[in-house]
DNA sequence: TTCTATTTTGTAATAATTACAATTTAGTTT
DNA sequence: AAACTAAATTGTAATTATTACAAAATAGAA
């Protein structure tokens, strides 16, 4: 059940640590971006004693590892993904949902910009999410 | 001296006061993307009564009439910026530095994707700048 | 089984931002 | 020019996300 979080561990030489593999197997199983807040207060429930700076802690390391990246797209905290194929994300501003965005974009591969050595690329769209555009007539057709 | 921003908030019908004047004025002479707390300090020299909560009140007001922007870029706080033609950013990781990155990307016209209404994009790049990379080597060669 | 560096844990501190109520003021009306 | 009012400014007090730190626990090596 969790011998693939296990291996993506032995992979980088990291030890192999209850929160470490439920945090990872979390991520996994929700491509929601959660914050740390989500994933902790989840997991608590599983494993009480599990501490918030575990999380801040584990989420660091398997960041500095490139197992998760992290996203600055909402500006008040961090979002955790998977780190997957690269692809960008839109955040809606009317549900806080933060959505993936698999479009190309010739400036993804890390080009080197005016002699600065990029080591990641982030492409943030923010607008107002499919559902929500839905909700917002529904509410003006009843008014 | 301020007739620059007196138009430009008098063309969004926006109430002429003395710290709108300043920031935008501040913000239009330093292109360094602030943070609030590096405007804040430095206007409070020069305008004693000046409020860090207007400093913040302020910047969203600029914000939400589209003259000037936040990013979300550092991840801690959010940084500042006249609003121009679409540019993308980058980070050093090393000094914190933001640049303005002057590439085209077919994905910056807030093409609607999937269906979802793309208000704002951002495209944020983050590595080492050419500056640092100078340092590291110097480094290297006296240790 | 022992050992040790690393990790986990909980609490306390820090930093950015927001809430809110009182005071002031820009711009309008008289 | 004086009065008026909605909006803006101000200061303080919360709130929220994150980091610092030290003690206890533990993974993996010896």
């Amino acid at each position: 059940m969790y011998e693939k979080y296990v291996k993506i561990l032995k992979d980088h030489t990291l030890k192999i640590t209850s929160p470490r593999l439920e945090i990872l197997k979390y991520l996994d199983e929700h491509h929601t971006h959660p914050n740390v807040e989500e994933i902790y207060s989840t997991l608590k429930k599983k494993y009480p004693s599990l501490s918030r700076t575990t999380v801040y802690n584990s989420l660091e390391i398997l960041k500095k590892n490139r197992i998760v990246q992290s996203l600055t797209i909402s500006g008040s905290e961090l979002r955790y993904d998977i780190d997957e194929r690269l692809h960008h994300h839109f955040i809606c501003t009317h549900c806080g949902a933060i959505l993936d965005i698999s479009i190309s974009c010739p400036n993804m591969d890390k080009t080197i910009q005016g002699g600065h050595r990029v080591e990641e690329v982030q492409g943030y769209f923010k607008g107002v999410c499919k559902k929500c555009q839905t909700k917002e007539k529904g509410m003006n057709n009843n008014g």
